[in-house]
DNA sequence: AATGAATGAGGGTTCATTCAT
DNA sequence: GATGAATGAACCCTCATTCAT
């Protein structure tokens, strides 16, 4: 299995080295055989095309995110808390790679279609993670039981990936972390949800 | 004023069918030239290169589309209804214009850093009016007086964008407008904000 | 019509040289752009790729020669004379032009199997020639009624092509049409025809 | 001697395979390794490159075809005669070996001028048959004894050359063997020979 | 103002060959 | 002898932009 062979994880490094550091559209393959000290076509043996690299990477890093999140929520009991540990993971994770946040936040958006469905493939995983929190928070009543999982899904990702893009487009200057409870309160409770109506 | 000539709106909604029809990668010049029944040069009689007809199609329509969504929310008094408007009206100006949305939400993003961060530049307008409506709940006790707007608005963008995407993605099949009502509430309410705590 | 335009032919001819002079694997477009006098997307204004401009060398050189031989033979009146006029008009248009002799003798059959599929539709033309030729020396006489016409045909483009080739390969080193007399004799009374069997 | 070793003959038999199911410009090296079970560096333990190998593939398979019309031939005493086994032969051989009759058809004649020209020297054992057979038949009077052997080995050459290359680009429909007559008599006789002048 | 023919820089990929094991 | 992972040079083509008309 070429996927556990040091040269396969040697090029995605590589690759999202020369990726953050360089842009999406100036990452050329001669580049990234350098950056992680083999031949050109060296990067052919371990993946079939430039593509190929890509969505690897994506897959290598988002896997590893998902476990572990999923580690992570596993000891919590409450919906609520497992939304935190959800948060605050993935943002932890991000931030402490500046060069990953950097490539899954922007460069990796700029491929083309295809590679992106490819992307949302991967993305499945990760969503479906944040699904089951919502049902579990459904059935232990803290959520709403007539909450649209498929719309709650899609806030929480959005509101975490567009928290997440705002700090990389603004140079990492501030703690991301930091950010958690805020972003937790606003998800579990809105703009105006312990507001008396 | 090169804005108000014709062939500069008719470029503009070239290039917009162009993108959605071909994708991105496949918009050259001359396609959009062809589309809007001028020849290639005349493009940078109007145009700076490329990335400015790109930016001003952002421009132009993004422009449009706050102008509508300020009116819209104009005759509101209550925040909510002020969001709720800004929901359903962003909704309902992509439903309307498919090649639009399909052009906002997929083909645009895979241009490169640089256009990203001017184009975020035209939707700091589109943040301004969300964060009006944000003031103004505070302001009137709809929402909580200590929060964190900057997040707050991500999560709105956040939510919108994640929704219409997902839509988008999946060929438009379903009807994006009718979400208005449920997007909203989990805009206000969270996803047990209505829950007694 | 582009094929009537000055840079068509150009970049042909540019072709030819370089391909002669560099050999058919070294003849890069760059290479035959630049003997052209053209920049290199120039050819892709006129050519569709590299095995057009390949094809269309060779269906315009060899038009053109077909078209003389056709010439050179209408005015004779038995098969013979037209025979030998088609050897002879042959050897003549290579002789006097060493490039093409050698560009269409060796180096364009290097080419891959469909470009060469390409060039024997482009042979077919010539075949026709021989065929009418055939045809008439058997209604004339000249020719046994029952000449198989299709080896006949084979024969003599065989021969004739043989003897071009071995002229090219020994660099041109002797008078390729005075060989023409000798080579119709052969093709007319074979190696022993005139002899009392 | 590495010719006598099993792996010589092993590796030229697989590239013969290997050319004639995928054309000589994707017989790569890896692949024709693969069909004779060996490893790629294994091939240039008894090759010094790839064109050494298509070298030695022409040589061998050319040298028992020699071989094999030589003793043939011996046995007959008419140049006429030897000229037809020499003709029948040569069809039989192809005829027999279809993969064989592609490779050296259609398939090597794309190889690069220099391995041309080496092949051409694999050849001149034939065409000194053809000569000697030529040379018999002035000295028993069945040929003229002015016949230029030089023309006439190119046509005899060329002839049962363009017989068989048409018959390979025909994918072998015919009987190539049943035209071995047709061609003896063109050979012989010529087009008109056997008529009255 | 408008045209569109011409420009030319730039990169993913293949595959014959090597050499450490 | 045999292996096969690693090497790295080499090239066709696209397309944003220009500028003579």
């Amino acid at each position: 299995m070429k996927r556990n062979k040091p040269k396969y994880k040697q090029i995605i490094d590589a690759a999202v080295i020369v990726i953050a550091e360089n842009g999406y559209h100036n990452a050329q393959v001669s580049k990234i055989a350098k950056q992680a000290g083999v031949a050109d076509g060296t990067i052919y043996l371990y993946f079939k095309n430039k593509e190929d690299v890509l969505i690897s990477l994506f897959q290598e890093k988002m896997g590893q995110f998902v476990e572990k999140i999923e580690e992570e929520i596993a000891g919590k009991q409450r919906a609520s808390e497992k939304l935190y540990m959800l948060v605050e993971k993935h943002f932890a994770l991000l931030a402490e790679d500046h060069h990953l946040a950097k490539v899954t936040q922007l460069e990796l958006r700029q491929s083309n279609k295809d590679l992106r469905l490819k992307i949302n493939e991967v993305l499945k995983g990760y969503l479906q993670v944040v699904e089951s929190i919502l049902q579990t928070g459904i059935e232990t009543n803290e959520f709403h039981k007539d909450l649209d999982v498929r719309l709650a899904k899609q806030m929480i990702f959005g509101t975490i990936d567009e928290t997440v893009t705002t700090w990389v487009m603004n140079d990492h200057r501030y703690n991301l972390i930091e950010l958690s409870p805020k972003v937790h309160h606003l998800l579990i409770h809105g703009c105006g949800g312990s507001q008396p109506s």
